[in-house]
DNA sequence: ATGAAAGCGCTAACAC
DNA sequence: GTGTTAGCGCTTTCAT
């Protein structure tokens, strides 16, 4: 099917050596020679298989990227910021998707193995304890996580604790008092947890309660019967949801809206991720913003240090925690007092 | 770095052609010696590598996929969907990003060529007359194009033109006239040529003179002028703007409400792509919607075809050309007389 | 049931 | 400047 370097060779006369020179180390050649093989190399559309020079020993030039799902943004945009980086580095990249599944993160690392990949970047279900990553460790095969948050790996996020608290900061500082935080999975996400954690911190300073936070389904149509008791009482129900991503933000206001509830007179809601759509909404979404392109090209960075490559900026320390911000958007409103909205509401109502 | 066959060999006391067995058919071997085998592959982290198997001649099983642009959640969908198909045959993705660029292209089918994948996915910028298909085609290297949109190739898509037509119809069924198309760069996309094309056969087949397109640039944060200056005259300005693509369509509404024309009252929009965001903006984005994860699909189904792959359904054929659909949405009203519309507004504005 | 050896496409050390 | 050759990790005859 393809041509080899031996039949380059034989048709124009030279040794498969002299081929390989005219491919790796051309300035050794006479310049006939040269131009003779490579006419030969055009007429034969020979192309060099990089299967071969792999086997000789060196790096493939291949990064193994592991990401959940591309039907998230999030993860789409990461990819890119790594596709960006990898390529200038003349690297290239083989794509596995795990769907938050642990036996297809196992497959997918196995087969980047196989594949005799240089390193991965991986976004993994849980970063902690997991023992794909051990093992990893174990035989030396460099990875960078991203968008995980741990300080046990390498691995390139916000300070998901951070940001959750200072995005609740926000609500609480417009005066909120009852925040209700809907996750999804926290056994699919890390993250998520430690959202939560922040979500915490942020209650407690401010000396409230927090709830136990609520976890939904992703893709229900409508609001989880829990979620529709906490906020049938007008008076008691929270004024504000913290949602753990915006995929989940979107599907809540919708329901909310949907339940005769208006976002944000009658609740606030602020999201997490900052997916640029989200700007497009109506109400824009109001939401803590994590950089995720920024994240996968200082993901590569990472890697590409481990791996000993040249570096444009060898002497700095590339950094793990990459700066998140609280996009304001309109989805958020400051709290008012019931009986404020009350006398506010009676006078002239439809404006 | 890594353990190969022949450590597993000697670390169990057999030869290199039994760890092969143990590896690929294990039903030859003893039972013992099997497990001694295995013992060892455990105790050395071995993982054969996929580089020396591929060398013995057969397929490599990696499929090389390129694209414009992840940023393009049209693109992100389809990846999703020729992942999902590539993998359940257990095929590998080697990703290569253009940004639309013939360079780029260039290298990475390149590149992929060199990694010597048995096929690949692509879509160009133009299908039509591509001297880098042309040399796939000579070479013999199976592709499939996906969203190009041309009877030369193997392209999977909707049919572009007859799906912007029958968008177009949906705006003149609901009694515009006056509908004038913005595209992004033509040179970079045929199928915005073809969108165009429908385009005009709409507006002719119902008697009406098509415009001339509008290109616009994408980045730009306010509308072109000669846009602003087709608006000026309330008259006679258009009423229906059919944007190429959803994005695209989404910076006009903005700008259009920026300019202080209320969509759809003043002026009706539709997009092409139906990306699910649409659905969430607060007026729903009106939408030529193709399938995009089902292009991904295809386009493999037709490569793994190409391949000769076991096919769960080999006797059907595999559409290339799959269905769209107007998403009616919120950015499109019907056409209201300038009279009536005056008439209309005198008595009872606010709503 | 297992081993010996050839060969896949290439690079690099060593000759000349 | 160019050729010869060994060997990278594996599969696959062909023997035994």
């Amino acid at each position: 099917m393809h041509s080899t370097i031996r039949d380059v060779a034989a048709h124009s006369g030279v040794s498969i050596a002299t081929v390989s020179r005219a491919l790796n180390t051309p300035e050794l050649l006479n310049a006939e020679t040269l131009a003779k093989v490579r006419e030969s190399i055009e007429a034969l559309d020979f192309m060099p298989s990089a299967r071969g020079r792999q086997l000789r020993g060196v790096r493939t030039r291949l990064v193994g990227v592991v990401v959940p799902t591309l039907a998230n943004p999030v993860f789409a945009e990461s990819l890119q910021g790594i596709d960006e980086a990898a390529s200038a580095s003349d690297y290239r990249l083989m794509l596995m998707t795990t769907a938050y599944d642990s036996a297809r993160e196992r497959r997918a690392i196995e087969t980047l193995r196989e594949q005799r990949v240089d390193g991965l970047i991986a976004t993994v279900a849980d970063a902690e304890s997991n023992p794909l990553l051990d093992e990893l460790d174990r035989i030396g095969l460099p990875y960078v996580l991203a968008h995980n948050d741990t300080a046990r790996r390498a691995a390139v996020s916000v300070d998901n604790r951070r940001a959750a608290r200072d995005g609740v900061s926000a609500l609480l500082q417009r005066g909120h008092k009852r925040v209700l935080m809907l996750a999804g999975s926290f056994a699919e996400s890390d993250r998520a947890r430690l959202r939560y954690l922040g979500y915490e911190n942020a209650m407690l300073d401010a000396g409230l309660t927090p709830y136990a936070p609520l976890e939904m389904d992703f893709n229900a149509e409508e609001l989880p019967l829990e979620l529709l008791a906490h906020l049938s009482d007008p008076l008691r129900r929270p004024t504000a949801l913290f949602c753990s991503n915006d995929r989940l933000a979107m599907i809540v206001i919708r329901g909310l809206r949907h339940a005769g509830l208006s976002v944000p007179r009658d609740i606030s809601v602020l999201g997490f991720d900052g997916i640029p759509l989200g700007e497009w909404l109506s109400t824009a979404l109001s939401s803590v913003a994590t950089p995720n392109r920024e994240i996968g090209r200082h993901a590569w960075r990472h890697l590409a240090r481990r791996l000993g490559l040249p570096d444009s900026d060898a002497a700095n320390l590339i950094p793990f925690k990459l700066p998140h911000s609280v996009r304001t958007g309109a989805t958020i409103a400051p709290y008012i007092e019931p009986a404020a909205r009350m006398a506010a509401l009676e006078p002239e109502n439809p404006a």
